[in-house]
DNA sequence: GTACTATGCATTGTATACATTTCTTGCGCT
DNA sequence: AGCGCAAGAAATGTATACAATGCATAGTAC
């Protein structure tokens, strides 16, 4: 049953994928992939925010889908900790709290400490090359002004380092942590500033490069702090707070 | 389409669950939480094996719910890296090679090494002889000969300890790590050994309880250690594996 | 006798219809 | 005017029907 067509489909679907994530499980032929992939990339691009209700007749509209698609593809994003559901009451974007916020910028540097080490037994100059040209090309989104491909674009670059570890325990915690912590970026960022800076993580490669393993697992948790240090994590947000949003109001 | 019917679902529904495992995730209200559940029981009980084929059909005539329900519960468990889903193919019980099985246990040491420390700031005594308890319970199921039991039970003591931590993202990892190393050691184990002592688990809270961090990181580190050094990690196994199977005959 | 192919069966993927629950809104009561 | 309640609407939970895919077996050609 077709709630509402046309207006909103276009806005979505005219945007190019520049990177495909992770193909990595099974089901890659069925068409909840493609739907996991297209609200995965918009909550990396901040075109979801924190708290929005997914509706499945929407989704199954906008993706001209049948709702069993869409409830595929919600519950695996559930089980990824990026949206919430509750019974009979459906799925909305998680808004993490700031105790929650650190805790995930807390399992990032525990579980990209590790990685970082694993990664290194296997990064060759041409891997690293090709990391090189995944932050060039974040760097070159930002230049544009394209922010929110620059952000996921430096979520990648996170998982790309890591998926040279072949550790596919830990790259898979990395890959439900990516896009939490981008939600925590939209939900806490102060405004104007470049949060996970492209400069960081060529240095990153570099010292990677020089094959100093304790000098990497702490650039690497210096540059996880750093990230959340840029954070306002000192007064809650709420999403739909009316109060915050009209703050100026005497 | 009800299949066969009868027989097998005798033996699955007279089995009492001795304990509830997780009733954290959302929709616990709904169906598929039981199902999860009765799976996960399962196979931390070791009725369920290795490469075992979990059919739609079959499972929804046990159970009496519709396939909707099980697949539900299969793309939890395969997102819980439990099952393996193939496009087209159904659902089959992982079967981790030997290298996974270490990368598992690797995970296993850097997060509750991490887990330990945390849970170390909430351990009151009080929470502690809970915990005694728990481990009470599993001794006496494997004294009782109901080594599946024990097994479970096993599992859940790492899983409540680390509860007192409240960091749910790192429970959460660790809730898919214990039923993934019930599989590991279903595959791996030596004969006639009782795996995961329970001594060890008393001991690992004592020393918690003296409140020494580094004290119980280690000894932490040193259980996982003994877990794995007690499992035959030297030659592959399948679970297909006529060869291994039969390598008695000449 | 072996290898290839085609047909039928078994199993999974998807859509839709119906049941159930929750949310909304308007009415009536105090 | 404010509160509570009830009926309708909207959204989700579940079951089932049909489509598509994969697998096994039997048959045929070489």
């Amino acid at each position: 049953m077709v709630v509402k067509s046309g207006s909103k489909s276009k806005s979505v679907e005219a945007q190019e994928p520049l990177f495909v994530p992770n193909a990595n499980d099974a089901s890659s032929a069925t068409q909840d992939e493609r739907l996991y992939n297209e609200i995965l990339d918009a909550i990396l691009d901040h075109r979801l925010s924190p708290g929005i209700k997914l509706k499945e007749d929407e989704l199954a509209d906008i993706f001209s889908v049948s709702r069993t698609v869409v409830r595929r593809a919600l519950l695996r994003l559930c089980h990824d900790r990026i949206v919430d559901i509750q019974p009979n009451r459906g799925a909305t974007i998680i808004q993490p709290d700031v105790s929650k916020a650190r805790e995930i910028l807390r399992a990032r540097r525990l579980i990209e400490r590790e990685l970082v080490k694993e990664a290194m037994q296997f990064a060759t100059p041409s891997a690293l090359d090709n990391l090189r040209v995944c932050v060039e090309g974040e760097r070159d989104q930002v230049r544009k002004h394209h922010v929110g491909s620059g952000l996921r674009l430096s979520g990648d670059f996170h998982v790309q380092l890591a998926q040279l570890s072949q550790n596919t325990t830990l790259i898979g915690y990395l890959k439900e942590l990516v896009p939490q912590t981008s939600l925590i970026i939209a939900m806490y960022q102060t405004p104007h500033h470049t949060l996970c800076s492209h400069q960081e993580h060529f240095d990153l490669i570099d010292v990677i490069q020089s094959g100093d393993v304790e000098a990497a697992q702490s650039m690497m948790e210096q540059h996880l702090d750093n990230i959340e240090a840029k954070l306002d994590l000192g007064n809650e947000r709420t999403a739909g707070d009316l109060y915050a949003a009209f703050a100026h109001v005497k």
